[in-house]
DNA sequence: AGTTGTTTCAAACGTTTGTTTTAAAAATAG
DNA sequence: CTATTTTTAAAACAAACGTTTGAAACAACT
């Protein structure tokens, strides 16, 4: 078996490094946790952070199988483009449960890996709703007056916070249930109905 | 002088913590950037942790004062008070540029200080806002079928993940200009024209 | 001027960090 | 069976860590 203790030490590395960062987490307790050996880790990924890129990389295979799925696209509507995108989150989120707290961190604290990594995914999906969003302005779905940079922060913002906060959020919010799907849902129909054309414009 | 060097610490701190976290800092980093002596820090604040209270006990004076303007709002009706909570926003991360910042970094990995700061400012306003809702909802002025635990997220995270990204945005999307208060207008209006009563409804 | 309390400083303390080095043991493949 | 790769264990390495120490410098006040 070749990559049983690489596997093992990328899957037990992946929540510890999500929470509590690529510094704070040290090889010993990350290969006592992997129950694999100290030196197993600069054996198979030459160091922490070699490691730390290979978690990375295994947390992006979604969002580089969306990207391409993103790109069939093209033809629809600007409304569905959006309405795909939302589900697409949803999905990724619940594939990768993790992966939002390292692009957070990455985006807020870069480590060596965001040159790598987040500024080859992170553009191309704000390219992608931000241009979604100017045919929908020119078609005539969405407000004219719309600034279309800010409009998608606004979106990937109320879409993806969720997903950050949740881990903490059941102890600070009078929540009774968590369901990710619905949260997408609702939270993209308040987006559409708020950029949407109002019939005095 | 008492306070030189304690507010000098204090102020060279708040972005290296900001940035990168309390675990990363180093006490020898922080001495030197603020031209203090190491021994500075513990003699202080008694220690890097102490320090790290200290910068976030200040990080959340606005906070403090902006829940005391919020307990005078409940005679204004829902949509007032929701917008003097968007214009709140803005006020206070102008005030605190690297406020969000804490607030993310406690979120998502908890220090120390975790249950003395974030435990007793952010319930408070999930609750104003969870409360503005429901009462919106109440008197018809949004739609009824709100989840209202969904939706203040969605406030929340329309309008502060802007602010968290911001500092790399400039590097990875397409944006002119930077105007917080432009985007929280613009943010709070798609989110209220997203949760208004439809007249079909 | 002299006393007292506070602040600053360079040096040193003991720990922990990531990594490397040995060697032996285990597993895999030809 | 042999050769190669992988895993384990224990030890050692220099470097960096947070903190403490004791003396020196400073300030304030009688």
């Amino acid at each position: 078996m070749e990559k049983d203790t690489r596997t093992k030490l990328i899957d037990t590395a992946t929540p510890l490094f999500a929470d509590n960062g690529l510094a704070v987490v040290s090889v010993r307790e990350l290969a006592q946790a992997a129950g694999a050996n100290v030196a197993a880790v600069s054996y198979h990924f030459g160091g922490k952070e070699g490691l730390y890129h290979a978690v990375l990389e295994y947390q992006f295979e979604p969002i580089a199988a969306a990207l391409e799925r993103i790109k069939t696209m093209s033809t629809l509507p600007p409304v569905e483009r959006l309405s795909h995108y939302a589900s697409l989150v949803a999905g990724v989120h619940h594939q990768r449960p993790y992966l939002l707290r390292f692009v957070h961190s990455e985006l807020t604290s870069p480590t060596a890996a965001f040159e790598a990594v987040i500024k080859k995914y992170i553009p191309r999906i704000f390219h992608f709703l931000h241009q979604s969003l100017a045919e929908g302005v020119a078609a005539g779905d969405f407000r004219p007056g719309l600034d279309l940079g800010f409009a998608t922060i606004s979106l990937a913002g109320i879409l993806n916070f969720y997903f950050i906060v949740r881990p903490m959020a059941s102890q600070l919010l009078p929540i009774n249930e968590f369901s990710d799907e619905r949260y997408v849902n609702q939270a993209f129909a308040i987006y559409l109905d708020g950029i949407r054309r109002k019939d005095n414009e």
